[in-house]
DNA sequence: GCCCGTTTCAAACGATCGTTTGAAACAATT
DNA sequence: AATTGTTTCAAACGATCGTTTGAAACGGGC
């Protein structure tokens, strides 16, 4: 039961300190709103992960795994006989509506402060998953890009399509007032689509352009 | 000469905190860093401001109020006889220039801070802002507007373009990337370009899409 | 029942936050 | 030179921050 017990309070930690980080960013958000939700004290923080720091860097861990996850599957359709368009729209589709699930809607967001202002010293760890996920983009990418295209290009090209796979929250906002307070999955789906769509549209509009 | 004084600590105040506020965000800028940074102390926030909150939304209120410049004269554009969509692409194209701009990064960047978590409290003085800039940016695309479109939709379209034209952190350092340390204007100018073109082409995919 | 390693918690620590205070420095008028 | 109102600044305020501490509570092995 020790082992249980355990992972118990720290995963309360974790799941608290996701939702609380994510609304409030590393510096808005509070040790103790965080122990709070978990409904443990102060030095639980401390005690199961060393503090703060490391707390809210095993969150974004946890974050960009998900998102490295998802995009290797997408890598591994792309090797199959499938559409590469299809694939590449499927990707964002996905990103796209799990951004949109209300309760689900933590990961772009606390990818959202990152982007802005990312934490110093968490900035080397980040800095892997983040040449990770370019690396993974870039590739994902390739079947759109021409063969005179340069490697600046390519990152600036996957990074705009990526960013458009993360809807920032006046968007998400605007998309939850016309799908309503409890939103059919089906709505879901067709809002993600149409929100992939453009993603797409724009996408092909910058691989098509001439090369600088 | 006192009000010369006067203005001139003050607008040190002001531009000190436009770039800490912008590099930090509300909560991570303190206001001891702020007037470190305009070469005054402590007491000259609350004294000049009344406090952290009004500096923080007089410097709002100005971001906000070159966004809402720059939609009106791209209004007043519209009326006249030009062509609705290079109206519409000239907007996007020179608030993504201002965005590249190395020195002048900042206003999109305070803007996203203030989007992915409003303050409360300055979220009631923002509220008119965004209303108006809603309403000003659905009057600016409404020419690829159908006659059956909801509003709603014209809402999600809106805040998608625009959203589009304020290029997130990690799209602007790859495009600084390829642009090099000193960019030459016109380089700029074709790389605002380009961006420009994918969030048209984005648009025109939204706003083709069948009515839901 | 006793013991031992693990986990929890109330209390307190030093540091930093935004803000206030009261006096000194300043510019302008008489 | 004296006076007035404005602006600056060092110092301190209470509050809150992340973290530490030491003891109490807990669970499993003997």
């Amino acid at each position: 039961m020790r082992e249980a017990y355990r992972s118990r309070t720290r995963q309360r930690l974790l799941d608290a300190a996701r939702e609380v980080f994510s609304e409030f960013g590393y510096n808005g958000a509070s040790v103790r709103q965080i122990v709070s939700r978990a409904g443990t004290n102060v030095a639980a923080v401390n005690y199961h992960f060393g503090g703060k720091d490391a707390l809210y860097k095993e969150v974004l861990a946890s974050v960009t795994a998900t998102i490295s996850d998802d995009m290797s599957t997408a890598l591994e359709h792309l090797d199959v006989d499938q559409d590469p368009l299809a694939v590449i729209h499927g990707f964002a589709r996905r990103r796209i509506r799990s951004g949109l699930k209300r309760r689900q809607f933590v990961p772009p967001r606390l990818m959202g402060w990152e982007l802005i202002s990312p934490k110093l010293g968490i900035r080397s760890m980040l800095e892997g998953h983040i040449a990770e996920a370019d690396a993974q983009l870039i590739a994902l990418l390739s079947p759109l890009f021409g063969p005179e295209i340069d490697d600046a290009r390519k990152l600036l090209i996957a990074r705009w399509f990526f960013s458009n796979t993360m809807p920032p929250p006046p968007v998400g906002l605007a998309a939850a007032r016309t799908l309503g307070p409890e939103p059919d999955e089906a709505d879901l789906d067709a809002m993600a689509t149409r929100l992939a769509d453009a993603a797409i549209a724009g996408l092909q509009a910058l691989a098509a352009a001439a090369p600088s």
